[in-house]
DNA sequence: TAAACTCTGAGCCATATTGAACAGACTCTT
DNA sequence: AAGAGTCTGTTCAATATGGCTCAGAGTTTA
């Protein structure tokens, strides 16, 4: 997501500029964009702000399956064939702006700009391409190094050379619906990891790279 | 998928028509289209045949993540940002013949016509969407459940009025590496489902309606 | 035909996981 | 300050699962 700023297009200022109808939201925390089952029939883009996307099982139980961030599109099953539903939830984490876009508008902004559609082409295989990855985490890891594994990803390491990495405020909850297991698995786990010098915390979580031992050892 | 083919425009065709470096592939069945660890720089069609997505894990274990039919576009990794490398497997099952075409080509192609970029759209939705639902049943269904949501998305309901639908061969092994468990393990559901008149085979799987009961029920 | 190979059914046991419960720490509201 | 609400640490018993092993049926190969 990070890179797509480092292409010399700004799409926000390519949405604000084009066409008619588009408009700017705003939500407070908690509040959903939209919700499963609502009609589909529009795109966000984030420009301000994190959000999630949940879902809810017949059983009633809640997954969250992705978080989202500034320069991500919200809802891109809008511009599916049929004009469907929505199949998740997505919920404002801190206060967001977003740019509201029409199904039609999106398409004609692609067809006039291909600046913006090789973005947001681009947008889709990235988002393809991680949840394929949480996918296969999914088929192949246990669930202590499933929440490893999350942790790593959210605490972002690459650029910086820092041995370590903080990690906004989240609740074992959430982590628990992420990786498919129940709180007091994650509670343990994270635990064991706090015990094994691989993570602090008090209520940010601070990841050491040692934490990687989890993911790479057999 | 397979509603792409009704959109009135033949992406075969016009990838037949234009440009040039198009080529077709032959492949025998077990032939891999790339391997994981490739690098990534072209994609491809699937005219004829099925073929399968793969991965192998650290630990030598393997995971199906996709099963692939005519329609389906190969490798779409490659059109991402960086050209980076495959991260997957592509094996042919039967023999398959597909075009191949290059990553510069493809963005080309897109480009000229926008009936061809309206279709990769729709198809990498449908795609990230398909992989979005296992990930979703990954997260919250038991290994029985996933066996039977994965047999009752292979026999196809929905069109036929028929109760019962045939499921071309298929391994207990490739059932277990696309439901992320063991093979006993789906030995011993697939036995209970047969017992319970859910199911019936001798090589060819034959899948009742009455099998959504297991995937409904609490 | 015999040997090699693949697929399947079955069973066993150590371990992982669920699901529920309870208490303490903390924050927010009134 | 009291009470409600949320998040966390922890426990415990019932299940689900993974990993292994063995044997038989059916196919392919030499």
């Amino acid at each position: 997501m990070a890179d797509l700023k480092h292409v010399g297009f700004d799409p926000a200022v390519f949405l604000a500029q084009a066409g008619l109808g588009r408009r700017a939201v705003q939500l407070k925390p908690k509040a959903p964009f939209f919700s499963q089952g609502d009609t589909a029939d529009c795109v966000y883009y984030l420009q301000s702000g994190r959000a999630k996307l949940t879902v809810i099982s017949s059983a009633g139980k809640e997954a969250t399956i992705a978080l989202l961030t500034v320069g991500d599109f919200v809802g891109e099953e809008s511009l599916a064939g049929t004009p469907g539903l929505r199949m998740a939830t997505a919920t404002a984490i801190t206060p967001c702006s977003a740019l509201k876009i029409d199904r039609a508008e999106m398409t004609r902004a692609m067809h006039k700009e291909h600046a913006f559609s090789d973005l947001f082409l681009k947008f889709l295989l990235e988002r393809s391409m991680k949840t394929q990855a949480d996918l296969i985490d999914q088929l192949f890891n246990s669930s202590e190094k499933r929440l490893a594994r999350i942790l790593l990803l959210m605490a972002d390491f690459g650029q910086p050379g820092e041995p370590e990495s903080l990690i906004p405020k989240i609740s074992q909850e959430t982590l628990a619906e992420m990786i498919g297991t129940t709180r007091s698995r994650v509670s343990f786990f994270m635990n064991r990891f706090r015990k094994l010098g691989f993570i602090e915390y008090n209520g940010d979580i601070k990841v050491h790279k040692s934490l990687l031992n989890v993911v790479l050892h057999d």
